[in-house]
DNA sequence: CGGTTGATGTCAGACACTGACATCAGGTCG
DNA sequence: CGACCTGATGTCAGTGTCTGACATCAACCG
């Protein structure tokens, strides 16, 4: 047995998810979480670099798979069907976990820090989709709108996958939402 | 005369900057701005919700002309158009501000924070928007797609105009990407 | 067995932000 | 004119986030 508990990083994950949906965000303190997890305020601080990022953790699933995605997706001369492959593989990572994705939302949605901070993530995942889209020889500016658009319909579809009390089909939704975008954008 | 000088938030804006400019965002206190700016940090609180704010006021020229732009744009069949209407309408009020932006972008782009909060006020813009859009009917997913993409189309548009040292046309930096993305979007 | 390592604890402190109350020029009303 | 109110500001005390510096001590390593 060694000397600490194991799993430091989940448990204060856990604790501070089980506190913001008792009390919200901004009730619970960093010295809380830390305490419900048996450890000191302190240590929070070298596993999160800030209190928002217990729920936005840079070794997020979605984030590390979104990165795999777009490094495994095959070159392709339409930008499009890139970020709809990097689409379909996001969408993998969502499933068996929509009643946890709808907890994390509604207390992100209840937090103005919170929004922002998701914010961040989502123009990150751009980016890196953007800068995924240029290694594959797309140029500038088409690799940032393609990407910027890949995570629009991302979004919405997203959003509109948590709002369904049923676990729907998030793959299906994006690829509903893809062709939407391709309407609205081209005209009829 | 008053009893106070008159301008308190401007003078704020003001001081923020020019420190900002100096030594970054970070190695500025609220008290030292409010200093500058021959105030008191609680007062400082009294004109902004928080530091960050005092770089993106919500009373915004940017802010309120987009808003207004979208109020005046037309009826459309296409919302596509409407959006390239409201693009147009906000490039204008970037006219004679190019030094000023790159500025501002060179403190915004040296701080995550306020990356994160730059990231907020463009989703704001977003969603603006898209309620725009379907006050004149367009139905939602469409209206949040069309939104999302007007704003990337600003994004990159403009981040293409602050980096050119030489003060460019904007608006037509917006149309072309515009071009760009329909091209992008449905394919060749 | 002695030295190193690494996750954690302890402590002090800077700074962002807030609530409560005080101040006081200028306007209002009787 | 004088009492009163208003609103922007000041003062002060406090909470909570986040950081740097240093201590601790089991496990591992040579």
């Amino acid at each position: 047995m060694g000397r600490w508990e194991p799993n430091a990083r989940g448990r204060l994950e856990e604790a501070a998810m089980a506190l913001f949906n008792e009390r919200g965000f901004e009730q619970v303190t960093v010295a809380e979480i830390a305490g419900r997890a048996g450890l000191t305020e302190r240590t929070f601080y070298r596993h999160f670099s800030d209190k928002r990022e217990v729920l936005f953790p840079d070794s997020n699933p979605l984030v590390t798979g979104f990165a795999a995605a777009i490094e495994d997706a095959p070159q392709s001369a339409v930008p499009m069907e890139t970020v709809a492959l990097v689409l379909k593989a996001v969408a993998a990572f969502f499933v068996g976990r929509h009643e946890y994705s709808r907890q994390r939302q509604a207390v992100v949605n209840a937090n103005a820090e919170l929004r922002e901070r998701e914010a961040v993530k989502l123009a990150w995942l751009s980016d890196t989709l953007a800068e995924g889209l240029r290694r594959r020889g797309v140029t500038e500016p088409g690799a940032s709108l393609a990407a910027e658009t890949g995570v629009a319909v991302f979004k919405v579809a997203h959003a509109q996958w948590v709002a369904d009390p049923e676990p729907g089909d998030l793959g299906e939704l994006m690829r509903l939402a893809l062709i939407e975008l391709k309407a609205v954008t081209c005209g009829e």
